[in-house]
Parts: structure tokens; C-alpha cells; sequence
DNA sequence: TGTACATCAGTGAACGCGCGTTCACTGATGTAC
DNA sequence: TGTACATCAGTGAACGCGCGTTCACTGATGTAC
């Protein structure tokens, strides 16, 4: 049975949560403060101690959410899609979208660091690892003579060409280039790059 | 002339300038401290604020120094290759040589952000510029069809692809992915990329 | 059901530390005559 | 060249502030009988 006491430390703690969450979106992570996510929860800064470890510990749950939030996207943008092509370019464009309506939150996930004694546990490195998972599936359709090992390093790769662009991209503000733009420039970059991985494989000529 | 004051700050000026490079190449970013580049550079604390309005003035100028050495390092890549493919591939595997050799300077380009008041100044935002301009050259070759915004903006976007790839990568260290299958990927990434731009001008099937 | 005690959530003032920046002072360098 | 004064580099202790974390205390919730 769930006790009293224990509906309460719940709730407590996802009102901390939340606080965090919106301060983060508000503002980024870098001014998220401790007394002031005790604030809009509505509680003493000593309680946020009682319900999470440490500021750090209860950064690594915003991230978490944010990972959850985006994965479920991703997992919609794939499954809308037919071929393997149209599924990395609606992979892509809708990680370009997230980060966008989600900006500070998104950098949240790549601008945290650990203390160094204490590196990320490992429960957070597998929800990480989920996002390169995304796109191994597609890829593994249109270069079927790639072992695990070497799906999962182009799968890496792939993401990590996207995410550059997004994150230069998000990094001078939305002024320099229009929305549309850009999305024609992912879009037509990763229908340079999948259609060059299909039809060369490996064997180019420069 | 030059006083022997002008010539004593001058060289205190340099004496900084390398402790802080220093320990930013040693320590990254966020541990440099004030404190350590005076002891470093045989000065005291106040001095530095003679020479430099402030410890984000003086980061400018690591920056500063890591982009001119970065960009020499890409001049003599570019200028090595013949053919504008050579060129964009040699400019990548560059890049990341140079990312991987001086990982928290390079970094460092990337991390600090400056107070919300004071902007980065102009003649930091016109050495960032050049660092695109190495692409345009090349790519300027293989897209004869495109004006100078678009080249501008397909650069941007090649160039912030290999920025995510080499970022990605560093930043799980290089114990997971050893250096050849990283360059492998990365060469043939930019191959694949510039075979389909050449081929095919954004008229692409999917 | 009631009573006495134990447990633990919740409080917020105080701690502790780090660290960028300042400032009154000293002494070397430059200038005027 | 020498002397008196002005300027400014250089010093390092002290300032000031921010902010994560702790801790002695209070009061609500749970437990034993």
C-alpha cells in the first residue's frame, strides 16, 4: 500500500521536476538555480534535497524526460514514413524540429556535464544509446551487407552530421536563416547522403 | 618608439596569453581560473586586469589564437589537394586532426559564451567567418549553379555536418571508436556528400 | 479507539567555498626644466 | 646631466557575490500496544 507519506515525496517530487523543466525551457540550464526550482514547486530549498540527491541528480531526470519526449517523437516521424529513405529524412527533420520548439532543453542534453568523480549512470547511457537506435533500422535496409558494428558506427555517424547542422544552426539564432531554408538543407542533405549510400557502397571515386 | 613600458605590458600580455592557452589545452575551459594564468605567468593577480579588461577578454583572444593556427592548418590542407573533392575531403580530415590534437582548445571555440550584455565582438564574428570561407572555394566548383547565399548556405551546412561528426566523437573519447574507422567514416561521408552534389542537383528521388 | 512514541518530510537560516574583480599602496619608468 | 614630479605597471589582500549543500529544529504521519 502506498502510504501518505509517500504520495506526498511523489508529488513533491514531480512538482521539483516540473519547476526544473520549465526554468530550464525558460531560460536554459546554465541560470538554473536550486532555490529557485524550490520556489515554483512551492517548497523549502532543503526539500529538494530530501527528494533528489544532488542539483546534478535532478538534472539527469530533466534529461531523462527530454530523452522520453524526443524518442516518442522520432518514433511517430519513423513510423509515418514508408521507405527507409523517406523514414531518416522524417528521423531528421523531426530531430531539427524538437530541437527547435525545445531549444534550451535540448541543449540541456549535450551541454551537461558530471562532476568528474561521478560519471553518468548507466540507466541514462541507455536512453541515450535509444537515439542512435532510430536510425539503425532504416539503415540497416538500405545497406544490407553491413554487420552490427558497422550499422551502428554509420548510424552514429549519420546522426551526428544532423545533429551538427541542427545545433550550428540553433546556435546563431533563428535570424540568420529562415525555418524553411534550413529544412530544405537537411532535407536535401540526407537525400545526398542515403542515395549516395545506396547506390556506391563503399567504393567511391574521387 | 617603443617605451619600455609598452614593451613590458607587450610582453606580459604574451606571457598570459600562452599560460592560459596553457591550461586551457591541458584542463579545458571550465577550470581555468584567474589565479592559476597569474602564478602561471609570473605576475599577480591584478596585473592580468591591466592587460586585459577581463578573463572573458582574454578567452577571446585563446579563441582567437585557436582559430588563426585552425585556419593555417586548413589553408595548407586545401592548398595540398587538385581536384575541389580532394579539397572538401582534405579540409574534413583537417579539421578533425586538428580537433582531435588540441581537443579542449578546440573545444573551447564552441563552449564559451560570453556575459548576456556583451556580445561577442565584431572581429571575433569575422575570424569565425573565414573558417566557413575554406569551403565555399571548392564547393563553388562542384555547384557552378549556385549564387553566392546558397553557397554560403550549403557550406554552412557541409561544414556544420563534419563540426557534428568530429563533436560526437570526441565527446565519447576515443576509447569506443578507434582513429581509422573514425577518419574511414569521415572520408567517406564527405565523398558520398560531394558525389551526390556533383551527380545530382537537388532534384533527387527518394 | 486512544495514547505514547518513533519516524521522517519539510523548514530556511547558516555554512562554506570558489572565484572574478577591485583598490590602496609601492616602486619603476618617463617627462619637464 | 641632475633633480623633482607625474605616470602607470605591478602587488596581493580584501571585497563581494553567488550558490550548492547542510543542519538543528518543527510538526505531520505512521506504529505499537
Amino acid at each position: 500500500m502506498i502510504s501518505k507519506r509517500e504520495a506526498r515525496r511523489e508529488t513533491l517530487r514531480i512538482a521539483l521536476l516540473e519547476a526544473a523543466k520549465a526554468r530550464v525551457a525558460e531560460s536554459g540550464l546554465a541560470r538554473l538555480r536550486a532555490r529557485d526550482i524550490a520556489k515554483d514547486a512551492g517548497c523549502a530549498l532543503g526539500a529538494l534535497y530530501n527528494v533528489y540527491k544532488s542539483l546534478d541528480d535532478l538534472i539527469l531526470h530533466i534529461n531523462s524526460a527530454t530523452l522520453a519526449q524526443l524518442n516518442t517523437k522520432l518514433n511517430h516521424a519513423a513510423a509515418n514514413a514508408d521507405t527507409p529513405q523517406e523514414k531518416l529524412v522524417a528521423l531528421a527533420r523531426q530531430y531539427m524540429t524538437f530541437a527547435i520548439d525545445n531549444n534550451y532543453l535540448w541543449s540541456a542534453l549535450f551541454d551537461h556535464t558530471m562532476p568528474e568523480n561521478a560519471p553518468l549512470p548507466q540507466w541514462h547511457l541507455d536512453e541515450q544509446a535509444i537515439l542512435f537506435g532510430h536510425v539503425v533500422d532504416p539503415l540497416a535496409a538500405l545497406k544490407p551487407d553491413l554487420d552490427a558494428a558497422g550499422l551502428h558506427t554509420a548510424a552514429r555517424t549519420l546522426f551526428a552530421a544532423v545533429h551538427g547542422i541542427v545545433s550550428i544552426s540553433l546556435r546563431e539564432g533563428s535570424t540568420t536563416i529562415p525555418r524553411e531554408t534550413l529544412d530544405a538543407q537537411l532535407t536535401e542533405f540526407i537525400i545526398t547522403q542515403v542515395n549516395g549510400m545506396k547506390y556506391a557502397c563503399g567504393e567511391h571515386q574521387i
